[in-house]
DNA sequence: GTCTATAGGGGGATAGAC
DNA sequence: GTCTATCCCCCTATAGAC
């Protein structure tokens, strides 16, 4: 017997699809215009339906902002776990470090720029999961820095706030880069690994 | 004879003062919640006044939010003019410009914090002239950087790129920085001195 | 799943009295 | 200089038909 579920199944396929498609449209508005000044109509009309519709797949306007912002936070997270043991080359550890935050950065501007400039839009318990993620992946840098400084290979004064001193100077690339610019991201990815070493006293490796 | 104009001038007086306050009440409610989400009469309310009174002092709301932007962004200028010359101690004239900065940006978190957040509120026209203030800005840090290498201070492969990343670097702070936390601005603009002096290769200065 | 219609509440800005 | 009253528009979200 064919089972209702088979078939739905291939409706909730298209359902989910739709959601998803949903999120990239409203992450384009809020991030050419503001959240707030972004109405459920607007989106609705970029999807090609009314604005009762999006209620069917999301529960508020809130959520929308939500999964958007948690997605790319949450991936960002898992996409880049930071392996390495006292064996591991720091200084190359460091690079890896530094390129994947700026090339995912620069891949996630949109959601990622949408999650900083509207994060008081979220309800304090959204608000609370990304910080969450956030805080997470900054004491792991912190971490690393400081396994650093006891394997010798950077040198630094206090390891936690120059943890996020390097966080400040690799975040503020997406605030500045065009691609049409002199550089390519991956020549400025390739620099700030320069700076980042420097930055951090370990500018004497002999390989990169 | 006495002229309607020296009675009017303490008016004009109350009412520069008026619209001044009216402007800071806006920065709070503005720096609280959103641009869009912060009516005129929410600011009326909080200013003891009707909606309609705001229009006495501003002709716009948007005018509120650009007079905001544009009054911290010139007035950072004007206060932080960068001087030196080929005999200057580029050290020392780097740390003078990291901790005015960030000591600059703590202080007027608020009103750079609109400014950063709310830019695409504001008309073309006044977007234009924020952010011709803040290129201005980054030329003239450019530069600097550029000169200290000439002058043998600092050991850059492309100057302009590290200068905008020393701006990076510092403008970080005020996302994480909190005033009970364990270290106070003054001790973290000291160390990010250091590190600045570190990312422009001029780490072996002998003296601060 | 999508629609129309609507509830219930704001929004920015202006006119014109006082 | 401040007010009330108002214009016309938009907002999020829901009810209920299809």
């Amino acid at each position: 017997m064919i089972s209702p579920g088979l078939i739905i199944e291939g409706d909730d396929k298209s359902v989910a699809e739709k959601a998803q498609s949903i999120l990239e449209i409203s992450s384009s508005l809020f991030f050419e215009n503001d959240y707030n000044s972004v109405g459920i109509r607007a989106i609705a009309h970029a999807a090609g339906v009314r604005g009762a519709s999006i209620y069917h797949y999301f529960s508020s306007k809130e959520e929308i902002l939500f999964l958007i912002v948690k997605e790319v936070t949450s991936d960002f997270i898992d996409s880049s776990p930071l392996v390495y043991d006292e064996e591991s080359d720091f200084r190359k550890v460091l690079r890896m470090l530094v390129s994947k935050h700026i090339f995912y950065f620069w891949e996630h501007r949109i959601a990622l720029a949408i999650g900083y400039r509207e994060m008081h839009n979220l309800t304090l318990e959204h608000k609370k999961i990304v910080q969450g993620y956030r805080l997470e992946y900054q004491h792991s840098v912190q971490r690393f820095v400081s396994d650093g400084v006891v394997a010798g290979a950077f040198q630094c004064k206090d390891p936690n706030l120059t943890g996020v001193a390097l966080l400040d100077l690799i975040n503020g690339v997406n605030d500045w880069f065009r691609p049409n610019g002199r550089l390519s991201i991956e020549q400025i990815a390739d620099q700030y690994c320069d700076l980042s070493q420097q930055m951090l006293g370990a500018q004497n490796a002999n390989d990169k």
